[in-house]
DNA sequence: CCCACTAGGTACCGATCGGTAACAATCCAG
DNA sequence: CTGGATTGTTACCGATCGGTACCTAGTGGG
């Protein structure tokens, strides 16, 4: 069995996700990590400590996925970009997609919280990651490219809670027209 | 001063939308609304009714902009598609922006919620009103048209609050380039 | 073996939550 | 003016919240 940290953080993780962070309370996430309050506490100064613990958790494994990516088709950028693509399939596919959990915190969260700062970095560095790979993939306006790109995945992502699976179902079809017309150098 | 329904469910549109639906108790809003909480619960069956209420009047007033704008200009609909744009760039210029309330709602609320239900009609509604509006403009592909511009606005909106000013400041003229862009009947 | 460190368990704290009972004040129609 | 309906006030309820004190049970390294 893990160390009770690592428990109380996969427990979070998925209750804080499928729930919200308001509705789910410590003592739910003990209970579920196999462990109890007082072991939680030693490991999270408080509740917020948790929650900017999990926001720390997410923004690491989005920060890994480009470094996988990169790991992967060190010199072919348009196989990388088409390998992000199929990851955001994967993603808008997945019949447990409740939203990128980073934004859904980021709405329950007051902007002065500890996580706030932590999910503002990523974003930005996820959309200077696209920038690069459009860049890398020599895609003559990058920036805007990637600005378009980041919005529509965004706006599929949290337009799946709200019934619209309408629109995000035929996301990574536009997606992959957007990319093929989209003016090269 | 108006009746105190009005009041409570003014103090409750503001406090939700700023604070989170989770974030603020009953208590606060019935001393925001210069009332009281017993005032309130014999206008509001419960703290969920009082939701609800909130989202059937977001959705309400998300449909007038629908009627104002077919009103304003009943026999142009590329005039109507520009007040549109014009009425999503007024949104996302706005500093208090804080995403659409109703998909931050959609976030915190578990899926049985009876707020989900106004919020998924109210979408899919929107969504079929910017079918009709890029119809009535005679694009060739309405539909796919009007899941990207659906998508761009949503993603924009949720961006603004992950401090993603980057991507959504760009967004009215990128609409308004894939506007004058896209093949026409 | 022993001792320090970590984890588990329980009981508890004050605060706040959503929601209600009972009663006084007010207001407006007939 | 009067009487019924609406509002204001206060106090309270049980439940749950985040957070802590205290003690016991392991457990691993010297």
């Amino acid at each position: 069995m893990p160390p009770p940290r690592e428990r109380i953080l996969a427990a979070a993780r998925d209750l804080f996700y499928r729930h919200g962070v308001h509705s789910v309370g410590v003592e739910t996430i003990a209970e579920a990590a196999q462990t109890n309050k007082m072991t939680l506490y030693r490991h999270f100064r408080s509740k917020d400590d948790l929650v900017a613990a999990y926001a720390r958790e997410l923004a690491a494994e989005g920060d890994a996925l480009w470094i996988t990516l990169a790991a992967n088709y060190p010199d072919d950028p348009c196989r990388r970009l088409q390998g992000w693509v199929d990851h955001v399939e994967e993603i808008l596919t997945n019949r447990f997609e409740r939203g990128c959990a980073m934004a859904n915190a980021a709405v329950e969260l007051q902007p002065g919280h500890p996580a706030r700062a932590v999910i503002e970095d990523y974003k930005q560095r996820k959309r200077e990651n696209l920038v690069r790979l459009f860049s890398d993939a020599r895609y003559r306006d990058p920036e805007t490219l990637a600005d378009e790109v980041f919005l529509l995945f965004e706006g599929a992502r949290i337009s799946i809670q709200c019934g619209g699976q309408g629109p995000a179902s035929r996301v990574v079809k536009m997606l992959r027209d957007l990319l093929d017309r989209a003016p090269r150098a």
